[in-house]
DNA sequence: GTCTATATTTCGATAGAC
DNA sequence: GTCTATCGAAATATAGAC
């Protein structure tokens, strides 16, 4: 019998949560880390500051749960990605790879932008070098399909070029998501054709 | 005989102005936007507060200075890479270009990445987006004579692609900027060699 | 558990002495 | 022209009522 209203509080409690940490996350993209002030927070999230601490004990707690389910999120999505393109061709799977970072980053460009500013100076440095390397292991996995020669480096750089491009899309107000994958395949297939031969 | 002691004002006015300008942008590289604050900045720059706010009239200005510095900076060195390349293979031109578009990021990456979050959120997006046009007509002038039928996207992507590598390896805290030129250099050219037919 | 009110700190900017 | 001292606003976090 205690079950229930238990579950009904954990449930409630994590809506209340997850409306903060929503909150937190249109406030950045409206403004960016200027006006995010706890208050403006709770306001946004339709509670109290009083309430506020009572679900995370400071601001950096809140940016800190944003970025990691951020970081979850993008994870699971290259899994997937990775998983659903084992019988497909290498090119496919590449491209799905691609697909699955842009969806991540192209769905909430500005948010994800200033995530990444946030991540280089809170605390999760570790935790964001780790995720990385992560990544960076299942791109590798794909993209040895297509170049067998690519190493963690390469892996690495296909990120890094796809967000490059991705960023700068966002940042000019770039609105055709499809004419900007097109460009983002150009460029990982066109660099992983280049490979030095070894 | 009074040239010269306006002019040694001016001189030591312009010293006292540099400082501010460098000691904001150590600051920035050593902890962000978060501890820049006025007092710090005027502390670094070995002058009192009240000083700092003879010379810039609030804090905007003194990033909006050091902005457009840095800005500069990186025009005239791509301008420069495009003039003393025009005699040479239009593969060393472009590679010409990456350099120094390197040289500007990789020199002080930290800094490069904390102006660029800025940048965002200074009512400078104007100013940004003209430069960025600029800066793709020349790179455009550039890549034209390795890949005629480039567009002014593909130079926009040219920046993007580097820019994305550069900011990976300096998170990263990559030492060797020379196996970094080479992957973004095959990055360019495998861009360039993936055009479509038109 | 949620709210309002407020204590405390921090920071941008200014006043006024020298 | 430079400094120290300080004001006033904003923001983090807490206290205490309900």
């Amino acid at each position: 019998m205690h079950q229930p209203r238990k579950q009904a509080r954990q449930a409630r409690s994590r809506v209340t949560q997850t409306a903060i940490i929503e909150a937190t996350a249109r406030l950045l993209e409206s403004q960016g880390r200027n006006g995010l002030t706890t208050n403006a927070i709770a306001e946004r999230a339709g509670v109290s500051v009083g309430s506020l601490y009572q679900y995370f004990p400071n601001k950096e707690a809140i940016l800190a749960t944003l970025i990691r389910d951020k970081r979850q999120k993008l994870l699971k999505g290259m899994q997937q990605a990775v998983l659903d393109t084992q019988d497909a061709s290498p090119a496919d799977a590449v491209e799905a790879l691609i697909r699955a970072g842009m969806m991540h980053q192209y769905e909430r460009p500005t948010l994800a932008f200033e995530v990444e500013y946030i991540e280089q100076r809170l605390e999760l440095a570790d935790e964001t070098a780790a995720l990385a390397e992560e990544m960076a292991q299942w791109v590798l996995a794909t993209v040895r399909r297509l170049q067998p020669s690519a190493g963690l480096q390469e892996a690495r750089d296909v990120v890094a070029i796809t967000k490059g491009l991705i960023n700068a899309a966002a940042m000019a107000g770039e609105p055709d998501g499809n004419a900007l994958f097109a460009r983002a395949r150009r460029a990982v297939l066109g660099y992983l054709s280049q490979m030095p031969e070894t």
